[in-house]
DNA sequence: GTCACTG
DNA sequence: CAGTGACAACGCGGG
DNA sequence: CCCGCG
């Protein structure tokens, strides 16, 4: 794979060369590549490096690349054809392409009208410290749990965390959509000191948005494992949930320090995500959504 | 990073 | 030839 | 309605 300027300097803070996030994403492609198959994506390219001037983009226009792989168009009436990475070259050739961010949908051709999963993205609000962030994960956790539905966690790669609920993909996407919305607004009922349920940065000061808008038709949430185009490029990492509480900083991985850390962990914390097919039934009746 | 388009 | 714009898109919330 | 946000 040819990868032109390797030695730019993509991010100033860090230091990292567009070579070293080649090696990073060339290091964690196995994995990212099974977050993003099937899926649609949407990639953050930063010809630039990390700053402004970054774009966007969700549907191939007039970039091409090996085994860049364009969806069928009708999979999404109205809409040019979707893009998905299917392999390590389509991959890399996106990072040639200066891709820093990967971004996917939540559901899987053909049926990308039934989401195989749920996120919550808490978003803190200024003022938030981490150690309120991690409590709202949990509660976040205990109250999915109290519905009946297992979660996994992963950090967000800024300054917050994801907590990620597969599912069957049984469920219409207005459904899981209008199920979480349900979910967070019982969450900032319960503890409204705690959360809100209503985005915008005003209201949210001293507080976190449950971002449950992650979960609509066409949204897009940073996938695991990759970059964030932001100064240090941190990782969006998956964690146990035993071992948030010793998390001391939401960014402690970085491109500088993940590979190290993925060679030295004793097992995939999402090694059982998969098989967790949940359904929605039981907790749309515990808490109807309308 | 690359293309299409402008002057 | 160099320069420049495009490269997502849409619901939400507030003014 | 438009704007800013993600
Ligand atoms: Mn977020
Ligand atoms: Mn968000």
């Amino acid at each position: 794979m040819k990868l032109t300027h390797p030695e730019r300097v993509v991010d100033a803070a860090s230091g990292a060369t567009k070579a070293d996030v080649a090696r990073y994403y060339d290091g964690v492609a196995d994995w990212l590549l099974a977050e993003l198959k099937s899926r649609p994506v949407a990639l953050l390219r930063a010809p630039e490096g990390v700053g402004e001037g970054g774009f966007f983009q969700k549907h191939a226009g007039k970039a091409a690349w090996p085994g860049l792989r364009l969806l069928d168009a009708a999979l999404w009436p109205g809409h040019d054809a979707l893009l998905a990475l299917p392999t390590r070259t389509a991959l890399l050739g996106a990072v040639q392409m200066n891709t820093l961010e990967f971004h996917a949908w939540n559901a899987r051709v053909p049926r990308l009208d039934k989401p195989d999963r749920m996120v919550f993205d808490l978003d803190p609000g200024d003022g938030v410290d981490w150690a309120a962030i991690r409590d709202g994960a949990v509660r976040v956790r205990d109250l999915l749990g109290e519905l009946g539905l297992r979660s996994w966690l992963k950090t967000s790669g800024g300054r917050g965390l994801h907590v990620v609920v597969p599912l069957a993909a049984r469920w219409p996407v207005d459904t899981v959509r209008a199920f979480s919305q349900a979910v967070v607004q019982r969450l900032a009922g319960r503890e409204p000191e705690r959360f809100v349920a209503k985005s915008g940065a005003d209201n949210r000061v001293g507080r976190i948005f449950v971002d449950y808008l992650r979960n609509g038709e066409g949204a897009t949430t940073v996938a695991a494992y990759s970059l964030r185009a932001r100064p240090g490029l941190g990782v969006s990492m998956p964690l146990a949930w035993e071992d948030l509480a010793a998390l001391e900083s939401p960014t402690h991985w970085t491109v500088t320090n993940a590979l190290q850390h993925l060679a030295g962990r004793p097992a995939d914390p999402w090694a059982e995500l998969g098989a967790h097919k949940q359904s929605l039934a039981a907790p749309l009746k515990a808490l109807p959504s309308l």
